[in-house]
RNA sequence: GCGCCUGUAGCUCAGUGGAUAGAGCGUCGGCCUCCGGAGCCGAAGGUCGCAGGUUCGAAUCCUGUCGGGCGCGCCA
């Protein structure tokens, strides 16, 4: 949303072009050149050529409309790429294209105006915190709760991919003019967290660890900070020690947690907890309001929610036969109670563990009335982590663990991000934490880095000797070395757009990466600081000003850093 | 057995029905009198697991099949 006093985002240049398309589409229709038809015309789909002779976008509306039509690609591309030279040709259109080519089987090649890029060009230097974010396709406010691990113990890398994939797909959303609350469920007074105390009392009285128990450096560690007042409370007579210990100890681990998150930059904006959801009421009425519409059954004395009625394979326990109620129905109080809160979507990030969880969960949030489509599970695949050819095997029960912490020391914060976001959260992934080492000096994310150290570095240079960044690039993309870098600049809002619908990132590691590289044909093929030719100079230097700027922001959308020096 | 995910270059991974399937790493061969060589240029490397089908066109959609991962609790 935009507010009176600020100016409108910038539509990404495809969007402009899809715009004057649909211009040309219309001109073609009124003049009788295409036929009108009831159907609506199929999306334009606007996609940029692999080769450059086949211009800067290609549009294939001619194929799509050719059998609605009943007319050959070739003879409806030659309809329209008339109307589009006749957009063209009327000024008060302000056409985006330059010119239009038609190429078999029906393709329509585009140029774009020099125009087009230089108002870009120039709107990236009046706003530079702008650019990159795209107006929303519809405006949401929108829960994501993703990490949710129980504090029995610090996150491991098993909790890796949840928290980069998570707080990659909040970054993305907020990139897309989304507002994005980041939550973090956990439980601190369940049964493991029993056994979490039961651990430690073990480790302070010299007993042997319980069957269950906890084992690992971090459990001794509680054992040696349990304050005397938590130790004396629990030892009172009557007391449960082990829960009072447990309680005591899983909020240490959750701070611990909550430090590591923000280690690697990622801030969680609420913190709940299962209990409270209890106290509040909120399961107890979400239960009712289930019963109200008829979508439970007492059965072998436990309650149980008919999922089945909504598509799931069985039905699902709600309370069970000795009275207490199961995950799921904490699952269920928790979908009102973040309702509650305003949200109009709500996002879950679980591991691919959990995808029989996500049909009852989403059939209960549509049994009490909302609409199903606005709860909504993104599913993460697992990743191996290997050392030595080996994967290793974890276990937090048993202490056998790699932490997250240790992990990121190893590796580091930006390499990690840029190992997440470079890949499909669906795909199942290898992680060689060896080859990530020794590999970490030719990790692209250091050469998106260099592009970006080194143009800080050029106009640290060009400032000392009295050279600053034009306010204009106007008249400069004549230049083959210039209008490149300038085509792939002004990519930029689309590729967040593509991501921002997609809800993955791999999209934008992969063009900073292509931006880099044109960033360093550009500096081989075209000196920037030359006080010889000090106009040409503060053009150049609007322009890899502009490409630092989009550097900058592509990294950062990702909570990466961007150098100023290397 | 049923359900979901997955199979693309030596390795790790992109590829929303479109033009000669791409990137990084690795391998091989070149490039530093010049704004940062963490860079640039070039080469080799593919039956897109396999077999059918759908259509102007399939890595992409459908069916079958083989391999890998995960799930199918009154666990979380």
């Amino acid at each position: 949303m935009t507010s009176p006093g600020q100016p409108a985002l910038l539509p990404p240049v495809r969007s402009q072009v899809r715009t004057a398309i649909d211009r040309a589409w219309k001109r073609a229709v009124q003049a009788g050149d295409l036929p009108s038809t009831t159907e609506s015309r199929p999306s334009i789909d606007i996609e940029r050529p692999a080769k450059p002779e086949h211009g800067d976008l290609a549009v294939n509306l001619a194929m799509k409309l050719a059998r609605p039509y009943r007319k050959a690609p070739l003879e409806i591309a030659r309809i329209l790429a008339d109307a589009i030279a006749a957009d063209i040709a009327d000024p008060a259109a302000a056409s985006p294209i330059a010119s239009v080519e038609i190429a078999p089987p029906g393709f329509l090649n585009l140029r774009l105006t020099d125009v087009v890029l230089e108002t870009a060009i120039r709107s990236i230097l009046g706003a530079p915190v702008d650019w990159g974010r795209v107006p929303p396709v519809r405006p949401r406010t929108v829960n994501v709760e993703f990490v949710s691990a129980n504090p029995t113990g610090p996150l491991t890398i098993g909790n890796a991919r949840g928290a980069f994939v998570g707080d990659l797909l909040c970054r993305v959303l907020e990139a897309g003019g989304q507002t994005v609350t980041r939550e973090y469920y956990f439980n601190d007074s369940g049964s493991q967290v029993g056994n979490l105390g039961a651990s430690v009392v073990a480790i302070r009285t010299g007993a042997p660890l319980p069957e269950d128990g906890y084992h690992g450096s971090y459990v001794e560690e509680l054992a040696r900070e349990l304050p005397d007042d938590v130790r004396a409370a629990a030892e009172a007579p009557g007391a449960d020690g082990a829960d009072i210990v447990g309680r005591w100890a899983a909020t240490r681990v959750r701070e611990g947690i909550e430090a590591s998150l923000e280690r690697l930059g990622v801030h969680f904006d609420v913190w709940k907890s299962e209990g409270s959801l209890h106290a509040e009421g909120w399961v107890e009425r979400a239960i009712e309001r289930l019963r109200a519409g008829g979508h439970l059954l007492g059965q072998d004395g436990a309650l149980w929610f008919r999922s089945t009625a909504f598509g799931d394979d069985k039905d699902r326990v709600i309370i069970r036969s000795d009275g207490r109620p199961t995950y799921f129905a904490a699952d269920i109080g928790y979908v009102t109670e973040k309702f509650s809160r305003g949200f109009d979507h709500l996002i879950y990030i679980w591991g691919a563990d959990h995808h029989g969880t996500v049909a009852r969960v989403r059939n209960a949030a549509a049994a009490m009335g909302y609409d199903i489509d606005a709860v909504q599970v993104l599913l993460y695949s697992w990743v191996r982590f290997i050392r030595d050819g080996e994967e290793i095997s974890m276990s937090k029960r048993a202490g056998e663990f790699i932490t997250l912490d240790e992990l990121l020391e190893e590796v580091g914060v930006d390499a990690a991000r840029w190992f997440f976001a470079s890949r499909a959260a669906t795909t199942g992934i290898d992680f060689d934490i060896e080859l990530a080492k020794k590999q970490s000096a030719d990790n692209p994310v250091y050469y998106v880095q260099y592009a970006h150290a080194r143009i800080a570095s050029i106009l640290r240079k060009a400032a000392d000797i009295g050279l600053a960044p034009a306010a204009d690039v106007t008249g400069l993309l004549a230049g083959a070395a210039e209008a490149a870098l300038a085509r792939a600049i002004v990519r930029f809002p689309e590729v967040v757009e593509d991501a921002a619908r997609a809800e993955e990132t791999h999209g934008i590691t992969a063009y900073a990466t292509e931006l880099a590289t044109q960033f360093h044909a550009f500096y081989r093929d075209a000196r920037v600081v030359d006080s010889e030719e000090p106009d040409r100079s503060a053009a150049r230097l609007a322009l890899v000003s502009a490409a630092r700027v989009t550097l900058a922001n592509a990294l950062g959308l990702l909570g990466i850093s961007a150098p100023e020096s290397m």
